[in-house]
DNA sequence: CATCAGGGCCCTG
DNA sequence: CAGGGCCCTGAT
């Protein structure tokens, strides 16, 4: 267990100097307050009641604590909520075990700002919908939330990889089996987490020892996704400037990636939200009951779904349809809904 | 105990 | 373009 704990909190100001802060061999730095775009909704944008629980974060209200690795450098990070949806302000602290230098602090914060969407313009998607029948009181209750990839798009898709043709109880095993032999265990401010594996990392892993890890058939899939960036088949930063449709060929063509990642990769990690094309079974039978009052035995067809999504929400689809399905998720988190117990096999 | 399907994707015909 | 097979696991 690598300790990235350092005790010494003095609340000192944005982008001090590091060598001040200097410890033995770890040192917490203050990095001060991000101003995101208003509306910001802390909770919503920094916890996603449907994602299933990972050793790389931990929540509570008003505070995330999330593991990265940048640059190669193992790092804990702590947002804190220091503001409001419409004056927001978010306190950001970083654990290291190394000093690092300003560059690398610049472009860390860059790599965030880009990742949690800080600058997201939702006023025309705001304006548009507010009053709108379905959306409007759904938009109200979350106002500024944003989806967003915490990590990075080779983490997304090791996460897709897991996630597929298991249940959640299973796709939590898988990973836990992987940061606990591939990834970096850390601690700091308290929390004993895991900051997830580097593609090089993993490379010298045989199919056969994933298999050991009870990933089964995804052990293909891992090593292939993998080979892919380490030769730089794949480079997420030449990805963001390529437009949507490349970025959809691209993830497609790596082995083990199909229709269903690509559509959460596309809004989730690149934040296009004019384009949904895909609606997976069990997905199918949750929008069915939700905009449609039709049970898992009777579900709209998906081309009529999408067609709904296309005429209701266009040119935010994929936007409209994160605040609804995160607000049932969090309705989930505090009271019974039958229905959707039904459909999620834990 | 055996069978089955699960928060997909690949490959085949 | 439809459908079988795939690792493993808990539910039935």
């Amino acid at each position: 267990m690598t300790s990235l704990t350092f005790a010494q909190d003095d609340g000192g100001a944005a982008h001090r100097p590091l060598e001040s802060l200097a410890a033995e061999h770890s040192f917490r730095l203050d990095a001060g307050e991000i101003i995101p775009s208003a509306p910001f909704n802390f909770d919503a944008t920094l916890h996603k009641p449907d994602h299933f629980p990972s050793a790389d974060n931990a929540w509570e209200p008003g505070a995330r604590w999330q593991t990265m690795r940048w640059q190669g450098l193992p790092l804990g990070l702590k947002f804190e909520d220091a503001g409001s949806v419409d004056a927001p302000r978010v306190r950001l602290s970083i654990w290291s075990a190394e000093l690092f230098s300003q560059g690398f602090l610049d472009g860390l914060l860059g790599e965030i700002g880009y990742r949690y969407s800080f600058s997201l313009d939702l006023t025309d998607f705001n304006r548009r919908f507010a009053t709108y029948p379905q959306l409007g009181p759904v938009l109200a209750r979350w106002r500024g939330m944003r989806p967003l990839n915490y990590s990075s798009l080779y983490e997304y898709l090791m996460i897709a990889i897991v996630l597929q043709n298991a249940t959640v109880r299973r796709s939590v095993q898988m990973m836990r089996a992987l940061d606990e032999r591939f990834g970096t265990p850390v601690s700091y401010d308290g929390k004993e987490l895991y900051v997830s594996w580097a593609p090089g990392d993993i490379l010298g892993a045989s199919e056969e020892e994933l298999r050991g890890l009870k990933v089964g058939y995804r052990a293909k899939s891992i090593v292939r996704v993998t080979e892919a960036f380490v030769s730089g088949q794949v480079d997420e930063r030449v990805l963001r400037n390529r437009s949507r449709e490349e970025q959809r060929e691209a993830l497609l063509s790596l082995y083990g990636v199909g229709p269903a990642s690509v559509e959460y990769i596309l809004a989730d990690v690149f934040h296009h939200y004019d384009a949904m094309t895909h609606i997976s079974p069990w997905e199918q039978k949750i929008y069915s009951k939700l905009f449609f009052d039709r049970g898992p035995d009777d579900p709209a067809p998906v081309a009529d779904l999408l067609a709904y999504f296309d005429t209701q929400f266009a040119p935010y689809q994929m936007l409209a349809v994160h605040y609804f399905w995160e607000d049932l998720f969090w309705r989930r988190k505090h009271e019974a809904v039958p229905w959707l117990e039904a459909l999620i096999r834990l």
